[in-house]
DNA sequence: TCTCTGATGTCTCACTGTGTCATCGCCAGG
DNA sequence: CCTGGCGATGACACAGTGAGACATCAGAGA
């Protein structure tokens, strides 16, 4: 019914995944991705602030639900470990929604550029969670330090995840582990 | 006697800085900057690929010279404190080096392009870490963990000592007792 | 039913700024 | 003098943004 088919969003999205997949990311301008999903190059900056954003949709969503998962946790928990419970919720939410997980991560690999932006929505969950742990009443060095470590074992485990080493809970459990052993190694 | 003025990298550093400071990143363009240093736009990306670089110039000696001082570590000491004790080396040698460390870090932190920035530089040194870790014999898993973990002790270390906290050995062992205290922490 | 109105999604221009390529000119060692 | 290499220049493709026009849709009122 309408002028323009639903969906736009989507629409460019799987437009540019396959468009990166044939040429590469460099290769590829935003004007293709948008003439591929029917539209303009200023209609894909509606939706996607720049180009690598296209490749990080819905990832806005993570911080305020670790946030939440946090302020959710046994309040006699230390930081730490409600930092790891938390990440460990939402991360198992979240390797269970995951699409085209494989063919993303394979983009964002072959791109500094991507990377680097993949570090900074890494930093976004790690600064929500900084934040919750201080609300929880955890000093500022504390929360900020416990942010941190626990945001090495969510990754760790996300990469197990993404190397088919098991069911993302597993993951998480073999990296919590991996830590504790590096950790009491120190002679 | 040459015909240009010997010295190019410098000048548009600090003619960069200067304009930062005064007008802010975003409304600085590449080519005031190359015309303050008396150069052309072109001239600034033969020394700095992109605008954000001018503010990390000299970074891509901090991982090689993390690299060495892992390796120069006693072949003794587990993978974490060697880590931290090529990291508190190199850190102190750097906190000695660095000019416009104040105007520098106000910069970055103005914008989240430089801040996405600085967490690439970060990551160039975990790393350079984590490769020469495993070069010492540490598995591979222990190797990313114990880098991963005392960058953020340097981390922290540095900001302590921007924040005027103190000489950097002094940061340094603030940040690694204070990570010692949140982990023993864990009930 | 018809029309008006506000909200929304899209397109067209037009512009600034970044980053790169092909090319040209100056300098020093032969 | 000439020739190889480094530095400078002009031209170009693309990213990202702003203003404005227009089509569609939902809902309110005649």
């Amino acid at each position: 019914m309408a002028r323009w088919d639903p969906g736009a969003p989507e629409r460019l999205r799987q437009a540019a995944l396959d468009l990166f997949d044939e040429h590469g990311y460099d290769a590829v301008t935003v004007t293709q991705i948008a003439e591929r999903a029917g539209l303009t190059r200023r209609t894909f900056h509606r939706y996607f602030p720049d180009k690598r954003e296209i490749l990080f949709a819905g990832s806005e969503r993570l911080p305020p639900a670790v946030a939440e998962a946090v302020l959710a946790a046994d309040p006699g928990l230390a930081p730490l470990p409600a930092a790891l419970s938390a990440l460990r919720e939402v991360g198992t939410a979240v390797s269970g929604m995951v699409t085209d997980s494989g063919r993303r991560r394979a983009v964002i690999q072959s791109s500094p550029e991507l990377l680097e932006r993949e570090r900074s929505k890494s930093a976004e969950v790690t600064a929500a969670l900084r934040d919750a742990l201080e609300q929880r009443g955890a000093g500022s060095t504390e929360a900020h330090l416990a942010a941190r470590v626990s945001s090495i074992v969510s990754e760790e485990a996300f990469a197990r995840w993404a190397d088919g080493e098991g069911a993302f809970t597993e993951c998480f459990d073999a990296a919590e582990t991996a830590l504790d052993a590096m950790l009491a190694e120190n002679t």
